[in-house]
DNA sequence: TTGACATATAGACGATCATCTATATAATAC
DNA sequence: GTATTATATAGATGATCGTCTATATGTCAA
């Protein structure tokens, strides 16, 4: 049920910011709940539920709960497949799979 | 002389606009006067100046003046540079090259 | 040299954003 | 039940951002 697709402005938007980009490091290889994550880094616990929504309705993070904690984790995969978008959407002038840029531009 | 790296909060500002992708679309294969640009999109010839400095900044587009008109052209290759980056950011927990991750985060 | 054209810069304005404090909600422990 | 702990939400505030109009700068043509 995690998030496969993302547009890459809504993405770029998403990971646009110094504190939210710690969180996904953070969440990269692991569950962390929240009080995990604000102990790593110097703003509040609103602030870090602020960015951590922010991802989660991206999708950019998956969670879970478990009685009084929640935990996140980064969604590695859609990271990787926005990061293969954005490299695909600009390797082609128009919104197609036609070739195109193969040779030297003029 | 074009810019080979960036860092990967300041690539996701950079592009983190419809319309700067915008530009990047138009710019991605072809040198593109600023004019070509502006007719291309729905806002006035500041704003797309504005915005071509901002990506020059970054070092996301190389230009090159020729009389009256000055051609932008995307730095492809700092894009998927900046891409490989992020997914590699995003692979491990430190900011070593350890391994990490690579067997189920539990 | 004067006028037209191409681009950049300056300054203003409204919108969005990151952060904070205060507080609500919900789960657990005693 | 009451206190404590974990997280989310609400609302405020200052900063950043995208866009516009007006204008400056620089190039070319007549």
């Amino acid at each position: 049920m995690t998030q496969t697709t993302l547009d890459p402005v809504l993405f770029a938007k998403a990971i646009a910011d110094e504190t939210r980009q710690k969180i996904m490091k953070l969440t990269c290889c692991r569950w962390r709940s929240v009080n995990e994550i604000v102990e790593q880094l110097n703003v509040t616990q609103p602030t870090v539920s602020h960015h951590l929504a922010l991802l989660r309705a991206a999708g950019l993070v998956n969670f879970k709960e478990d009685g009084k904690q929640t935990y996140y984790q980064l969604n590695r995969d859609l990271v990787t497949v926005c990061c293969d978008q954005i490299i695909a959407k600009f390797s082609t002038e128009v919104e197609s799979n036609s070739t195109c840029c193969t040779g030297e531009p003029q």
